[in-house]
RNA sequence: GGGGCUGUAGCUCAGUUGGUUAGAGCGCACGCCUGAUAAGCGUGAGGUCGCAAGUUCAAGUCUUGCCAGCCCCA
């Protein structure tokens, strides 16, 4: 026998329970008091939710619930999820429960089907934006000072920083039941972690991967380092840049330039060509000259003549480029001492007459293509501008300028000098760092890079197998991303990170890559265990080249691109290969990750291209892709708008589950979606609230009934009708949502569910109050209980991937409570499986028509303006087709109480005549059969059958009725139509009173006789006497007695009838006239002509 | 400049291989019902399916071009 249990309960006020029943109720026999389940209150509110939840937190932690969904299954098949290591150095935000909302799906889901699911947290906690922060601590700006403070105090105050956030995200973690191990978390900055990934590199360094290369990067001179394609994504700004064209006098042909177009004039002391398409054609114009004096002649792409000069100058040449290469000019500035040729024409590519002049300034030192370009024609790369992001010495006249402030500068020196042509300005997206918002430059430098582009069609084959969520991205977004991979930049002049393990001999430049800290001490000649594998630690790590007589070798000063850190976790999260090597083979690849969607460029790529490079796998098989959060109108989160919507406020007025619900049930999860506190609530009033009362209402009715699920179940073949649909609804369900699952589909393993909680409660409940309701204990009842048990307990499982803490709650005061045979936790009992035999679609099809019926009838009621609560005594249908009188009578006894009428009847084929003389009817040509066939005649036969009048249409209708074909003659021709291509529709004219609607009728008899009358004061007498019961705040069980006074002599004539009815509905004991006294609530009341006083109180 | 996604009622979203008169929920108005429910039911108002052309007997759906929003690349 079930008893109070523990601490965790809920303490629901129950009112109902223990007491003695008469009349309605069941009498306990045995006297005994007995709670079966747990009392639930209906009552919902943030209390309720969060102290729901809070239980269920502190009941998965006493009892170690996550530690044991892995336990005891060695054998079990692998499930394996990859946890994207967040930066703990920032606060977690609605985002980030977003995301953790799908991780978390998944895995519990699998757990249930009998998976052991891994879930080991990791934290990434290198890179510039610890570095960053720290700066700020300290006030620096740059690098130099970092060295001047010392490596190893600004690497400590680095280790420091990265945790400051973690006890929040820990919290965030736990609050919202993402279920991962952060105990036992990896940390990038392990010197396991480190080791793990010198070995990844040792290997591509094996392959021939890894080397050192002169490459134009995006540069940032703020951080003095390169930045990763990924990085220079996260920081695109659009700004608004000068925009200028610039005369470049030709050698040799006074007043003749060359017209080029710049956005970055701080590049043009660097300018060593003038880049033309071979095939553009080019023309060479004269006009007034600008500076105002005489005639100049000006060469440019024609097609963009009218854009750039507009009118006034006259062509008095034209060419293509390739008679323009070679051509010679005059070099703006000479600054730069320069030994080769150069400041002449040359032809390229990617010259385009897109806009511009079609000539190209070209500066080797400051651009991807113009040092291409230059490498080609040998022109000198002109360093005008250091890595700091300022003008060189040598560059007198702007000496010591930041680039960007040098353009000013320089146009207005351009202009004094009269090469200015022209000057505008021009809005544009330009990289920026993304940290501290200061622009990009590209910057011709020598650095580390992995040669991807040897695996590029190895790593887009592999792409293809994966599954990616929405499915466009695959070919989309990150497909292209592959077609057009290009080496992935990884070096960092840095100091937090992982340093590169490459030692360089001194003297011969020879080098070596190490793989781990054994290797390292063998040649270092000393135990290096202790070693701290950062900087500076390592960098004090030298050793005489083992290859015989080279000199002391030193480790090269880069750190690596964090993103490398984080797609390295596949392998380094076991510090593969030193220990684990089991484990890798077995957690590799991921069966699914999850990220938002501005991770294809970062983590989703850096895990594919590691495991294709070093694998040759893919890293995971299936992936979500998620969009952003925007606030209520559409707009971006961010911290300057103030539109953030802080993710404990959520959690604190509607609790995780509803948080996450709305996750996955708001749209795709690709889409961005729209957030705030009220859609939210929204969750909690149409969901949350309407399964908790039906759950309620379960254990409220059982509990006075002392039904447990111990008690055998009729078989569901055995069932009544209601519960038999039930059944068929919930089976399909359990279908959908398992499909929906297998195919990573949040939406539809969500959204599903709450369909059918609707109909469980407003269908299924509704209308079996009274099977619950009634005092004696027969089939019917043991029916609606166990049915109604049964989908409750199925929808604990069901939800419990995606609303872990209710399904929690429901599961163990339904099932492990009551038994302890079962998992003592939803998250560790077994998924359920759909019955094929009870998904039975004549049933949910005879429903659906039953419901049809009666918002019919309730709709004629509405027009009869007759109320509900009066009854009629009978209601006549019509049915389209005589299969459906079955279905009609078998819910019949429904649907006459939910029409409150005394007897339906379905109209028979002599009735329905009643009804045949306005029988009308109407052909629909199905256009899915006739348009083929009949091609472009077919809008007229259309036209004809649709709208033609009822004399034309009747034989046509009364002959495919009968299973013939027809013929059709328009306009001299004749359209043969077979049966089946044509539909009939038969409605009839509703009589007064009747209602129809797609062919179904239904017809009131709207007399009311005396009796009827009678019948409904009464029900009015009760309604109003539970409301005042409800206003005095009676529990529901509570006995009353009634007097009422000063009755019209109708209303005596209605008690006297009905005193046993209305009785038994208010749980009165007694019912008479009397004088009302003080003590009874009492009220006076007009029913319809009628008055009275009634008063009522509880039973003395 | 290039690519991806999105655009359907005031709001949030459905809408199968092109095929009957484009749907649901929320919100709104009126009415009903109500001792599990913060609910429920009925009726109604609310749509040039972003715009334009094209293909087709037929386009919310396919094609092209534009417009707007978001994201990415250059």
């Amino acid at each position: 026998m079930c008893t109070h249990r523990g601490s965790l309960l809920l303490d629901t006020g129950s009112r109902s329970s223990g007491q003695m029943r008469q009349g309605r109720f069941r009498v306990n026999p045995m006297e005994q008091v007995t709670i079966m389940f747990r009392a639930v209150n209906s009552q919902v509110n943030s209390d309720v939710i969060n102290k729901l939840e809070q239980q269920q937190l502190d009941f998965w932690r006493f009892n170690r619930v996550f530690e044991r969904s892995t336990e005891g299954r060695d054998d079990a098949p692998r499930y394996v999820f990859y946890e994207g290591p967040p930066t703990a150095n920032g606060k977690p935000g609605s985002h980030h429960v977003l995301s953790r909302a799908f991780k978390d799906m998944f895995p519990r889901y699998k757990v249930m089907q009998g998976y052991y699911c891994l879930r080991r947290g990791g934290w990434d906690t290198h890179g510039l934006p610890v570095e960053i922060e720290v700066e700020k601590e300290l006030g620096f700006d740059n690098k130099g000072q970092i060295e001047e403070y010392g490596v190893a105090e600004f690497n400590a105050k680095c280790r420091a920083n990265v945790f400051l956030h973690i006890n929040e995200w820990e919290k965030l973690t736990e609050r919202t039941a993402f279920w991962v191990n952060l105990d036992d978390a990896y940390v990038t900055f392990s010197n396991e972690y480190i080791e793990s990934v010198w070995w990844i590199l040792k290997q591509f360094w094996d392959k021939g991967l890894l080397y050192r290369g002169y490459k134009v990067v995006p540069y940032s001179p703020s951080s003095g380092t390169p930045l990763s394609s990924h990085e220079v994504a996260q920081g695109y700004k659009t700004i608004v840049d000068p925009s200028i064209y610039v005369r470049f006098p030709v050698r040799d042909r006074p007043g003749v330039y060359l017209l080029a177009w710049t956005t970055t004039p701080w590049t043009l002391p660097a300018n060593a060509a003038l880049a033309v398409g071979e095939d553009v054609d080019y023309v060479q114009v004269e006009g007034p000259a600008t500076d105002g004096e005489g005639l100049e002649q000006l060469i440019l792409a024609e097609a963009l003549v009218e854009n750039v000069l507009g009118d006034g100058y006259k062509i008095v040449k034209r060419m293509k480029g390739s008679e323009l290469v070679g051509w010679r000019y005059k070099p703006l500035y000479t600054f730069l001492p320069v030994e080769q040729d150069y400041a002449y024409v040359v032809a390229a590519d990617y010259v385009s007459t897109g806009d511009g002049t079609g000539i190209v300034h070209t500066a080797p030192a400051y651009g991807v293509d113009d040092l291409a370009t230059g490498r080609k024609h040998d022109l000198p790369v002109l360093i005008t501008v250091d890595e700091t992001g300022c003008f060189v010495d040598a560059v007198s006249t702007f000496r010591g300028m930041w680039f960007k402030d040098a353009d000013r500068h320089i146009i207005s020196d351009l202009s004094e000098r009269g090469l200015m042509y022209r000057q505008e300005t021009y809005e544009h997206a330009y990289p920026h760092n993304w940290r501290d918002g200061s622009p990009l430059m590209y910057f011709a430098r020598e650095t580390w890079f992995i040669d991807t582009l040897k695996y590029k069609q190895k790593m887009i084959e592999l792409n293809k197998t994966v599954n990616w969520v929405p499915d466009h991205v695959r070919d989309g977004r990150f497909g292209n991303w592959l077609d057009d991979l290009k080496e992935w930049s990884l070096g960092r002049e840095r100091y937090w990170g992982t340093p590169l393990p490459v030692w360089v001999d001194e003297q011969t430049g020879e080098m070596i890559c190490v793989g781990g800290v054994d290797e390292l001490s063998e040649l270092a000649g000393r135990d290096l265990g202790d070693l701290d594998l950062h900087r500076p630690y390592v960098d004090d790590i030298t050793f005489e080249n083992p290859n015989g007589d080279g000199g002391t070798m030193r480790r090269v000063p880069e750190v690596i691109d964090v993103w490398f850190d984080s797609g390295a976790m596949q392998v380094a999260q076991w510090s593969y290969p030193k220990s684990n090597r089991d484990i890798l083979e077995e957690q590799h690849p991921a069966d699914y990750i999850c990220e938002a969607v501005d991770q294809t460029r970062g983590w989703f790529y850096s895990l594919h291209a590691i495991a294709a490079m070093l694998f040759e796998t893919v890293s995971f098989k299936n992936v979500i892709c998620l969009g952003h959060i925007l606030d209520e109108k559409g707009r971006k989160m961010s911290k300057s708008l103030g539109n953030a919507v802080d993710p404990w406020m959520v959690l604190e007025q509607a609790g995780a589950d509803a948080f996450r619900w709305y996750m996955y049930t708001s749209g795709p999860p690709g889409e961005p979606r729209r957030f705030s506190i009220n859609l939210v609530n929204d969750v909690i009033k149409k969901f949350w609230s309407t399964l908790w009362n039906t759950y309620s209402f379960f254990v409220t009715y059982a509990n006075i009934d002392g039904w447990t699920p111990s008690q055998a179940a009729p078989d569901p073949s055995e069932r009544e009708p209601l519960d038999q649909w039930l059944l068929a609804e919930l089976h399909t369900l359990i279908m959908t949502v398992t499909n929906a699952f297998e195919a990573y589909d949040a939406v539809n393993a969500t959204r599903p569910i709450e369909e059918f909680v609707e109909r469980l409660s407003n269908w299924y409940v509704r209308l079996s109050r009274d099977r619950f309701w009634k005092s004696e204990v027969d089939r019917d009842k043991l029916s609606a209980y166990a049915t109604l048990y049964e989908a409750l307990t199925a929808l604990a499982k069901l939800l419990a991937p995606t609303m872990p803490f209710l399904s929690e709650e429901m599961y163990r005061n339904l099932v492990a409570e009551q038994n302890g045979a079962e998992a003592d936790s939803v998250h560790l009992s077994r998924w359920p499986a759909a019955d094929d035999t009870l998904v039975n679609e004549g049933l949910i099809g005879d429903m659906a028509l039953v419901q049809r019926l009666v918002r019919l009838g309730l709709s004629a009621r509405n027009a009869s303006q007759i109320g509900v609560r009066q009854p009629l005594a009978d209601a006549q249908f019509a049915l389209r087709d005589a299969s459906e009188a079955p279905a009609l009578e078998r819910y019949a006894d429904l649907i006459k109480s939910e029409l409150n009428i005394k007897s339906l009847s379905v109209m028979g084929a002599d009735e329905a005549s009643a009804f045949a003389s306005t029988r009308v009817y109407r052909l629909n040509p199905l256009p899915r059969f006739l348009g083929r066939k009949f091609g472009s005649d077919f809008k007229a036969i259309q036209a004809a059958l649709r709208d033609g009048d009822q004399a034309f249409v009747r034989p046509f209708a009364e002959k495919l009725l009968a299973g013939e074909d027809i013929t059709l003659e328009l306009d001299g021709s004749r359209f043969e139509i077979l049966n089946e291509e044509c539909e009939v529709k038969v409605s009839v004219q509703a009589p007064e009173g009747a209602i129809e609607d797609g062919g179904y009728v239904v017809a009131l008899n709207t007399r009311l006789t005396s009796d009827l009358l009678a019948e409904g004061l009464a029900r009015e007498l009760i309604r109003r006497i539970q409301n005042l019961r409800k206003q005095a705040d009676f529990a529901l069980d509570d006995r009353i007695e009634i007097l009422y006074a000063d009755a019209s002599d109708r209303i005596d004539a209605v008690m006297l009838l009905y005193s046993g009815y209305i009785s038994a509905e208010t749980l009165a004991d007694s019912l008479e006239p009397g004088e009302i006294s003080q003590d009874y609530v009492q009220e006076t009341l007009q029913l319809r002509e009628e008055s009275l006083t009634i008063g009522l109180r509880r039973r003395q």
